[in-house]
DNA sequence: ACCAATCGGATAATGTGAGTCTTATAATTC
DNA sequence: GAATTATAAGACTCACATTATCCGATTGGT
């Protein structure tokens, strides 16, 4: 019951390329230093999000990723499930035909509104507007700093 | 990002007893047909319970499971943590200092708000409630079925 | 005091998450 | 076109949580 490790660091990779000039072009390495995640892991995550689209890959000297201006306003939800495939709070969701009790059991209603409103919360979450809160916040707190040396 | 089966089972548990009459001792093979669960892994769900003080256990000869009366208005989120342990969406949210992003990320507080919306639902949901409604519930399927035959 | 039925803790098997390493592939530069 | 630099992809390892099972401890009844 627990986000895993990659979807979080593929939230923050998202959050943190939508704070960059569109076309900016991040190689992995910088990637996971700002994402304070292994390299070698950030990896499979960013592979992932080629995969489902939310990133784009180029290869070679000059590669890096880049993230399509389009995805500024990906949801949380989108980018979560890229990484965990679809979100279920439970088996008895997965399928319709998963629990023989479904007919009659009042928990599976509760699952299923848990799990709404849940999704609710990450699909009204829009990437790029959390880069932006990020950066206001970042520039907030470095004034802060300011004022005091 | 999922209950765990053990969570699963712990919910249709105390359901069920909810739905028996108060001071009922019921067998924990007689639950375990009832719960749709392996007898042997339904014992350590009962343990947990039993120590989470939601059930009382009796041994010996006519022992058995006995659920107190004034823990028919448990809620669901209490049955979930006796068995998992505190709902915590992300390993952001597991204690104040865990994550030194906290301060700026504006993804924490999207986390901090998908989990309080998974809370409160399932903190509404009373045991004796559901207990009652799949009553309701399979009293209306026979219903139907007598009127097929 | 013994027996039978039950719980409870210890133990084993399995699966998933998290991270690492190596090889293949592609683009730029010289 | 060869060398260099960077990612893609997948095999692999390790640890831990989940799931399941077994056997000993406890209790109540006869």
């Amino acid at each position: 019951m627990q986000l895993t490790r990659a979807a979080d660091y593929a939230v923050r990779v998202m959050i943190h390329m939508a704070g960059l000039p569109p076309g900016t072009r991040a190689s992995r390495s910088e990637l996971a230093e700002a994402v304070e995640c292994p390299e070698q892991f950030l990896s499979k995550v960013l592979q992932s999000l080629t995969r489902g689209g939310l990133m784009v890959s180029h290869r070679g000297n000059t590669g890096g990723f880049e993230l399509p201006g389009a995805h500024r306003d990906a949801t949380l939800l989108e980018v979560v499930e890229a990484i965990e495939g679809r979100i279920r709070l439970n088996v008895c969701l997965t399928s319709e035909h998963s629990c023989t009790r479904q007919a009659w059991c009042p928990a599976h209603d509760v699952w299923a509104e848990a799990q709404a409103s849940l999704v609710a919360v990450l699909q009204k979450a829009k990437i790029g507007e959390l880069a932006d809160r990020a950066a206001a916040r970042k520039a907030a707190g470095l004034a802060k700093q300011a004022v005091w040396n």
